[in-house]
DNA sequence: GTCTATACTTCGATAGAC
DNA sequence: GTCTATCGAAGTATAGAC
């Protein structure tokens, strides 16, 4: 039953920009852009290399998945230790890429069951770190739960931010101003801007 | 230039059955499986009858598409004039199926350009429709805009709607309970709950 | 009006060459 | 350790039969 078959070394210089470039092409093109064949087109190899590194296509999908989280779990941390915590929590929520692939591999995961377990998995850990850090925050900002709870604002930032990414890469913008307005709101009270209390983002 | 093929006629039962089995496809399992062969194989015809009916397979994704936009906005309409027209529109948006399929499209379009015009001019539409619609009921409450403004309501429950949705399908609930009291917390104020201000939902 | 035989393209994956 | 020749399966779409 074992299976004997070879696997490229993780250290392979050709093996990081596969995933370079299947990242790209998820984000520009979404998941089912991202084939064995257009891979290695783009990277100017034999369609079979990627299989090479990759052996099952749901490797080379966690592969990616794997890299961004790691990515994403640093800067997090990264941006708890910022002057302005919540603030930084937002931008980093708003930021693109992350957010891009989040929704991608969402849609991805409803038929690849496989790589759906991992995803979920890092989701949790990940809701869980960041209502840990809003709480911490909140404890020490004195804000009172009735008006604000850590779940609340972690969902809030989640959720507007996921949508705004995805409605904007489809050229839906109406009413983001708004949305980016209700954050501020919240935001200015605890962490106000220098300049100025304005919302104009 | 003008092309010939014919095309199958819309009242067909076929067409419909054909219609019903992409759709479930694709809520079940994802845009990517909504393929001629899968939906010919799952009705039990031949493989060619899907493109007798919906010549391209963009066709058939408008086709779904168009169907659910047409149920959703009479959804919309029925809900602005129900008792609690905010909890009715609440709900609407937390159905799995309307939302489910907005984010596979959301996703879909990232391939498929020639969907995404349409969908983002019915999402333009739509959001008009539903912040109007709030606009006229926050003035009939007397919602002050200093506590939420329409747009802000409606992109809050857009967005809450379409995470808890995706989430929930791939098994990540963590602070859900959390989304829906802050929603309800708001509701609770204009359109009380009969038996009780409980936010248990 | 309804359906199918068929052509052509692209994909995933393996066994084996270098 | 790195890469490729090659196979079988699945995809889209058309021209034409019923």
């Amino acid at each position: 039953m074992a299976t004997e078959r070879r696997i490229g070394s993780e250290s392979s210089e050709t093996r990081k920009r596969l995933l370079d470039i299947a990242e790209r092409l998820m984000l520009d093109e979404g998941y089912a852009a991202v084939t064995s064949r257009r891979v290695a087109s783009l990277a100017g190899v034999n369609p079979a290399l990627v299989h090479y590194y990759f052996p099952v296509t749901d490797d080379l999908f966690l592969a990616i998945w794997r890299r961004g989280a790691e990515r994403t779990l640093d800067r997090h941390r990264a941006a708890t230790q910022a002057a302005q915590p919540l603030r930084a929590m937002w931008k980093l929520s708003r930021e693109t890429r992350g957010t891009g692939l989040v929704m991608e591999f969402a849609a991805l995961v409803n038929h690849r069951t496989a790589v759906g377990a991992e995803i979920a998995e890092y989701g949790r850990r990940h809701r869980r770190l960041q209502t840990e850090a809003v709480s911490r925050i909140f404890a020490d900002y004195g804000v009172d739960s009735a008006e604000m709870t850590p779940a609340e604002l972690v969902m809030q930032m989640t959720a507007l931010s996921q949508t705004l990414v995805v409605e904007k890469s489809i050229g839906l913008t109406e009413n983001h101003d708004a949305a980016r307005a209700l954050i501020e709101k919240f935001l200015a009270r605890y962490e106000p801007r220098k300049g100025s209390q304005s919302e104009i983002s």
